[in-house]
DNA sequence: ATTAAAATGTGATTTGTATCACATTTTTAT
DNA sequence: ATAAAAATGTGATACAAATCACATTTTAAT
C-alpha cells in the first residue's frame, strides 16, 4: 500500500496544501494515479463518474460534442484539476478529456473530495477560487473565438498561458486539434499557419513553434 | 436596523438555505440590498469590488470588452448570484453587469461570504456546485456561439432557459443586445428575427416575443 | 403636441472563410 | 525497407454574413 502517494507529491494543488496530515493520508488511500499515452482517452463524456481528475503530468485537451463537430473547450497544462465541473453535479461527464502528450493523472474519489471541503475551509475556498479563475479564463477564450477573425483567433490561442511555454517550445497539436479549438476547418488553420510563418511572426518545424514575434502577434490577437 | 432581512428573503440560493440562524443574522448585517433602473451599471469592468453580487429580483447582463465591441457573456435571470468569479481573486471586476429591467442586488462583503464558506462545509459546496454548473452552461454557450452559423446560434439563444420563459414572454433585450450576446452585427439580428417570424417560428410584437414553432427552433440549434 | 434622439428595418456590395478536390509529406506498421 | 495510412498543403469556388448607406419606426424629452 503506498499510502504516503499524496503525502510525497511534489505537485499538490494549491488547494490541496491546505490540507492536514491526516487528510492527505485519507486522500491518499482514495485516490489512484493512472498513466496516458498520447490520444488515449482520460475520461468520456456522457459517461458515469464519481471522480476529480488531477492532472499532475503532461498535457490534455478537454473536448465536447458539438452539433456538427467536436470542439476543444480547452487543453489543460499539469498541474492542474482536469474535471471538476464535469462530476460535481449529476455525476455525468459532459465533455472527454484526452492525453495530448503522456499523462499522469489522479482520480480522487468524489466522496473524500466532498468531505475535504465540508471539514477544510482552506481546501475549499482554494477550490473556489480554482473555479472562479476557470470561468474567467472561459470567458477570455469564448470571446476570443466569438469577435474575431480567423488571424486574431489564432493568434490569441498561440499566446495562451496553456499553449504558450517559451519562445520555442513544442505542441503536440494537430493542426485538424487546432481547427477544433477554434471551431474553424484545418484547410484554414494550416493555410494561416504557413502564412505566420512566411511573415515572420513564428517559425515552424514540424511540432516544435518558435514565437519570433510576440509583439506582431500580440497586435494581430488584440485588432481581431 | 433591519438585522432580519436575510432572515426573511423569499429568494435565498440553495447555499444560503445550509446557514444556521446565526449565519443569516450575520450575513444580514454584512449585506445590503440596492435596486436599479434599467440600463443602470451594477458594477463596472476594471472597478476593485469587495462584493459578491446576488440578483435577487429582475434580468441583467454581463458585459465584457472585447477587441472591438462589448460582449455580453450571459444574461443572468434572477435568483442567481451574479458576481462570484468576478469578485474572487483580486477583486478587480473583469466584467461590468447592466440591469435589463427593474433589479435589486444584495451586495454581499467578501470577508463575510468567505467566512461561511470556511465555517460551513454544506455553504461551500453549494456554492462549489453553482460554480460547476456556470462553467458547463457557459461551454455550451461558447459552442452554440463558435459552432454554429447565425439562425442555429439566434435559435440557440431564444431557446436558453435564461431567455426562454414560457411560449410568449416580454424580452427586454434589444437587437442589439442579442447582437452582442451572438457576436454578430445588429442587421443581421434584425433580418433573422424578422425570417422566423415570417416562416412562423416565432411571432414578434414589440419587447413580446412568442415562441410558435419551438420543435423546429431546436430543430434549426441542433442543426447549427 | 412637437421635436429630437434612439432603435429598427432593408437593399446592395464586399469579404472572409468553409468547402471541395486533390497533391504532397510525414508517420506508422509490417 | 516498403507499403499503407494519417496528416498536411494548396488552389478554385461558393456562400454566409459583415459593412455601408439610408429609410422608417419607436421612444424619450421639451
Amino acid at each position: 500500500m503506498e499510502r504516503f502517494k499524496c503525502t510525497d507529491c511534489r505537485v499538490k494543488s494549491s488547494a490541496a496544501r491546505f490540507l492536514t496530515d491526516d487528510q492527505v493520508m485519507e486522500l491518499g488511500s482514495n485516490c489512484v494515479e493512472v498513466h496516458f499515452e498520447p490520444g488515449e482517452v482520460i475520461f468520456k463524456q456522457d459517461a458515469l463518474s464519481s471522480n476529480i481528475i488531477y492532472l499532475k503530468e503532461g498535457l490534455a485537451k478537454l473536448s465536447m460534442k458539438g452539433p456538427s463537430k467536436d470542439q476543444i473547450l480547452k487543453v489543460v497544462r499539469a498541474p492542474a484539476y482536469l474535471g471538476i465541473p464535469t462530476t460535481v453535479g449529476d455525476k455525468i461527464n459532459h465533455y472527454s478529456a484526452i492525453a495530448v502528450n503522456k499523462v499522469s493523472a489522479c482520480f480522487i474519489d468524489l466522496n473524500t473530495f466532498r468531505k475535504m471541503v465540508f471539514e477544510n475551509g482552506h481546501f475549499a475556498w482554494e477550490i473556489i477560487l480554482t473555479l472562479c479563475k476557470f470561468e474567467l479564463q472561459q470567458f477570455h477564450r469564448c470571446i476570443n473565438l466569438t469577435q474575431k477573425q480567423l488571424n486574431g483567433k489564432l493568434a490569441g490561442t498561440l499566446l495562451a498561458k496553456n499553449i504558450y511555454q517559451s519562445h520555442s517550445f513544442r505542441l503536440d497539436l494537430s493542426r485538424n486539434d487546432l481547427a477544433e479549438m477554434l471551431g474553424t476547418s484545418r484547410e484554414s488553420v494550416s493555410r494561416l499557419l504557413n502564412e505566420f510563418a512566411d511573415e515572420g511572426l513564428i517559425r515552424l518545424a514540424g511540432k516544435e513553434i518558435s514565437i519570433l514575434d510576440e509583439e506582431k502577434l500580440r497586435d494581430i490577437s488584440s485588432k481581431g
